[in-house]
DNA sequence: AAAAAACTTGCAAATAATTTCATATTCTTC
DNA sequence: GAAGAATATGAAATTATTTGCAAGTTTTTT
C-alpha cells in the first residue's frame, strides 16, 4: 500500500468515527504504530486532523448546533438593539410572522409574551419558543436549509400563503431606494409569501445593509411599512427613505 | 479511549442530562473520579461546562433547547440502545419518517448519513439534522406543543398525509396484545397519518411500555412490522407478539 | 458543631510521544 | 536490469504526559 493511500484511509476512517486510537488505526491500515504516528503528524500539518494523546481526532467536529447563532456575533450589539426596538413595535395580542434572518431572531427573543401567536419558518426561532406555553407558535413545514436552520421549499411557501398575521418581522440582505434585496432565491420565494400574508411589514436591517444590493430583488419600498435599524445607518439614505413614506426607527 | 474523546463524551452526556455527578460520569466513560475531575476542569476552562460540588452542569445561558431530552434521563441507556438497534434496521438511501417520541429521537441520532431523506414533526430531531447537509430533512408544519417540541395540529397531519416514506420509526405510550396506545389525542392524529404514509412501521418501545395501556388506542398489532425494545421486556409478551406475526428486535 | 461528602495536592505507576538507529523498500541512474 | 542514493518503515531507548491513589483540606449537610 502507498503512503498516500494509507493516509487517505486514515483520514476517511476518522471522518466516520471522529476519534481513533493509534492502535486502531495501525490495525486498520496494517502498519506499525510508528508509521501511523508519522502519518498523523503529516495529516495534522495538512490541517484535516488533530493529534491527541493516544490517537487523533477530526478537526471539524460535527456539532448539533446551528452555526446560525454562533456566526451571528457580527454586529451583535446592533442586532440585539434592533431586535428590541422591533419587538417594541408589536402591540399586545397581535399575530406575528418572523422570518429567518439573524436580526429577526433577535426580535423574537424580545417578543416575550406579547404576541398571541407567532408564525415562523426559522428553527432557531421555533426553538426559542419551544418551551413557552404563553404563545402559540406555528411552524411552517419545509426542507431544512443546512447550517441556517431555515425551512424552505414549496411546503414552506404554501403554508405561509395560507396563513395570516398582523405584523411580519423580516430581514434582508441589502436596502436601497429601489427596495430590499436578498441572497437566496429559496428565501425570496418565502419572503414574498410573507409579504402577502401580513398586514404590516417591519424590516430589521442593520447599518451594513444600507446602500447594498444583494443578489435578487425582493420588494420595493412601497411594500414596507417600517424599517428598524441602528444608529450608524447613513443619515442621507434614512432621510430619503422617510421622504419616500417609509417609517424608520433608529434603535 | 483517548482523553479528548472522553472529554467529548462527557460534554455530550451533559448536553443531554444538563447535570451529572462525578460518579455517573466516571462510570459513563470508565475512568477514575480523579480523571473526570481533571477533565471537567479542562472543559470548564474551555467554557462549555461549569463545575459544581459533586458534579458538573451545562452552562447554557438560557437554554433555547428543549428540556425534552434533559428531563428524560429515565431509561436513558435502554433508549439509547433501542435507538441504535432501530437505526440499524434502516437500509441505505431509504426515506424515513421519525415521529416525536424520545426513543425515536435516539434512533435519529444513530441514523447518521444512512437515510436519503428524513421526515419529522419533532423539533429536536430537526435540530439534530439542522447542520447536516448529507440528508434532506423535511419538517412538517404545525403548532409547537410546548415542552415536547412536537409539531401538532391540522397542518402537521395534512402535510404528513401528503408525504411518503419507506420506513417510519415511531414510539408510543404502551403496548399490549391489542396494539399500541398513546397519551395525547393530538399526537394520535399525527401518528395515524404516519402509519398511512410509510411502507414499513417500526415501533421503539422500552420495557416499561409493555403491558401498559395509555389513554387512547393508536393501532392494532397488524399495523406494525417491527418492535424494537430492550432486554428487560417481559419475555411472555414478547413471545406472544412474535406469535402474532410481529418482528421483535431486542437491543 | 460534628459528620459526611467532595475537592486539592503530591506522588508513583502506567501509558504515550519523541528520538535514534537499523533494516527494508522505492527510485534513479547507468 | 543492477548498483547506489534516497526515502520509508519498524523497533528500542529515552523523555514526557496522563492516570489512579492516598493524605490532608475545604465545603456541605444534618
Amino acid at each position: 500500500m502507498q503512503a498516500e493511500e494509507r493516509q487517505f484511509l486514515i483520514e476517511q476512517h476518522l471522518q466516520k468515527v471522529e476519534f481513533a486510537s493509534l492502535e486502531e488505526l495501525s490495525e486498520k491500515v496494517d502498519v506499525s504504530i510508528s508509521t501511523v504516528r508519522r502519518d498523523l503528524t503529516l495529516l495534522e500539518a495538512k490541517g484535516t486532523i488533530r493529534r491527541t494523546h493516544g490517537g487523533a481526532r477530526l478537526v471539524t467536529p460535527k456539532s448539533d448546533e446551528f452555526t446560525f447563532t454562533a456566526r451571528d456575533t457580527h454586529q451583535l450589539n446592533e442586532k440585539e438593539a434592533i431586535g428590541k426596538a422591533a419587538a417594541a413595535l408589536i402591540q399586545p395580542n397581535q399575530g406575528v410572522i418572523i422570518d429567518s434572518g439573524t436580526t429577526a431572531y433577535h426580535a423574537a427573543k424580545h417578543l416575550g409574551g406579547k404576541a398571541s401567536h407567532i408564525i415562523t419558518n426559522s428553527l432557531p426561532v421555533a426553538n426559542h419558543f419551544g418551551s413557552d406555553n404563553s404563545v402559540e407558535v406555528l411552524v411552517t413545514g419545509g426542507v431544512i436549509y443546512p447550517r441556517l436552520g431555515v425551512l424552505v421549499g414549496p411546503l414552506a411557501v404554501e403554508s405561509l400563503s395560507k396563513m395570516h398575521a398582523d405584523v411580519a418581522i423580516m430581514s434582508g440582505g441589502g436596502i436601497t431606494l429601489d427596495g430590499v434585496t436578498n441572497s437566496h432565491a429559496l428565501l425570496i420565494d418565502i419572503q414574498r409569501a410573507v409579504l402577502q400574508s401580513a398586514q404590516r411589514i417591519i424590516f430589521c436591517l442593520d447599518h451594513t445593509k444600507f446602500n447594498r444590493r444583494s443578489v435578487s430583488p425582493l420588494c420595493g419600498l412601497d411594500a414596507i411599512d417600517t424599517i428598524v435599524t441602528d444608529a450608524q445607518a447613513p443619515t442621507d439614505l434614512v432621510a430619503e427613505l422617510k421622504q419616500a413614506g417609509t417609517q424608520v426607527v433608529i434603535a
